[in-house]
DNA sequence: TCAATAGTGTCTGTCAGACACTATCGA
DNA sequence: TCGATAGTGTCTGACAGACACTATTGA
């Protein structure tokens, strides 16, 4: 027994290499709002949800799509990490970066034991240059669209359980690559607690497990939006009220009404005295984003 | 290059230690409602949320107090980890199970760079029965409060910033331990992005940054008990709608109306035919949890 | 009887959803 | 003029918060 050692003696005779360690990485989602070229004069652009994907110049996974990400430095914060890896990939510093969850199946990456952090980035596309890297061959933005197909409710003898399928839809922006993924998530509820399982039933060319991560990423998104001001971090400082609510719509996948959305993020809004001009139809006055009170932390 | 080599051929020459790899571990933070002795035989018990920590027996932080956890071995999943330390401290399998968040700075461990996962445990605390273990000197749960204290909203050129002071105050059940950790959250939020820091300025006897650890759990505990069943995993099958009140209360921190509650809990209960007497007043009907319909996914 | 809890009814103001309407630009 | 978007007004039903009331037990 060494009861009676003080921590700094203990410490020297600590033997890192007591336990068989795997490695650890980051995964980012970058995610910015980019317009669509619209032909008609008078149409406004549509808005995307884009998604920022590297195609792997070296095994494992080859050729395949997978996360900007890499390993975490033996003297770097994972925090760190995140930041390091967005601004060696995109060069933007005025970035919103969110811890989303970690991933350690034993065999999610057949090299050697790999858990991965993910984070989840939100930039204005505006900003925003993304560079090569002489690691990877490409690094392209995706459209990306995150549906549910079929939703299946089962009652068990002592809890319930339901089942969805996901379409995860990722088009590259020059439309040369398209990948389709099939997410299934199962949700148990019974005797013995709660279980999510989430699984990619068919992964495109996605590496790895990125094509959950990214179904994950985008459901903390939508699910964030709805009760935070994440989405003002994909604007740029000056934005029209229409733009603000058709960001809101591609990251909740549906159509809002305008009278109600100006109405509900009217006090997260500051009128300026510019207009969008140029444009074949009434301009729009340009707004800025303006916290509101709220007296709620929210994690 | 080893451009034309195959994945698997890749795999036999992987040098998994050619990286400095960090050491992982989970930590948890299991919570249970428990019910304090009342000596008037016609009030009703007040409810308590209790939390599970073990003192250190040995080095590092020796004899303060810390959450269950381990490090995580190369062929389990972080999740079979988790539930593996749970099972080993507790002896329940009934429970509800979350990842919360990962913690990655570099000094937080004096022996080597650590990095946990923090997981989230809810038990029936009436289907509980702790266990010690050989490693550690005492298991004790703890009386959990978590309170703000003061908090300061600046303004600042391009963005706000918003400072909270949280009390964190833990009694073990036998009254014996007390332990008072001091909380700062800072979120800045301007032209650079969101960034939120945690920090305990005082930690009591909490070990490494667990008190940070604990301050994240429940507040992602309150956050969660507002838009989800969670707090059904706290509760027995059967139990009646005071208790049920009780378990929002003592999370939330704070009073409820009784009967607004019941309307809002109503189609998430089913109604039994059995009571809960011999209290000195009326009866009162006993319940179970039913999931209500709901279309959303919840993450 | 009475202290305490069980359980219900109802008023209020707020707010989300739906929809209809007016305003303004440029080709 | 007209096609398109900008921006506003108002009705409705749902619901959260507050409060008052009745019911039932055991010592």
């Amino acid at each position: 027994m060494k009861k009676q050692q003080t921590e700094a003696e203990y410490i020297k005779t600590y033997d890192v290499n007591q336990y068989d360690r795997p490695s650890v990485t980051v995964d980012m989602l970058v995610f910015a709002a980019d317009e669509a070229v619209e032909e008609n004069y008078r149409k406004l652009p549509e808005k995307v949800l884009r998604l920022l994907l590297i195609r792997r110049s070296e095994n494992p996974a080859q050729g395949k799509w997978a996360l900007p990400g890499g390993f975490v430095k033996i003297d770097e914060s994972l925090d760190d990490a995140a930041m390091r890896r967005l601004q060696e990939e995109t060069n933007v510093k005025n970035v919103y970066l969110e811890q989303l969850y970690t991933w350690g199946a034993v065999d999610r990456d057949p090299r050697t034991r790999v858990i991965s952090v993910s984070y989840m980035a939100l930039v204005d596309s505006k900003a925003l240059q993304v560079q090569a890297r002489e690691r990877v061959a490409e690094a392209k933005w995706f459209h990306v669209t995150y549906r549910l197909q079929q939703e299946q409710k089962t009652i068990l003898a002592n809890g319930t359980e339901i089942q969805r399928w996901y379409m995860l839809s990722l088009v590259s922006s020059d439309g040369k690559d398209t990948i389709q993924c099939e997410i299934h998530i199962t949700q148990v509820e019974d005797a013995n607690g709660t279980r999510t399982t989430r699984e990619a039933i068919k992964d495109g060319d996605i590496a790895f497990d990125h094509a959950n991560i990214i179904a994950y990423g985008i459901e903390r998104l939508r699910n964030k939006v709805e009760y935070t001001d994440i989405a003002f971090h994909l604007m740029p400082p000056l934005f029209t009220l229409t733009e603000l609510q058709q960001v809101y719509e591609i990251i909740l996948d549906k159509e809002l009404l305008k009278a109600n959305f100006r109405r509900k993020i009217a006090d997260r809004v500051l009128e300026t005295n510019e207009y969008k001009k140029d444009a074949g139809h009434r301009p729009s006055k340009l707004f800025r984003y303006c916290a509101a009170e709220e007296g709620r932390l929210i994690i």
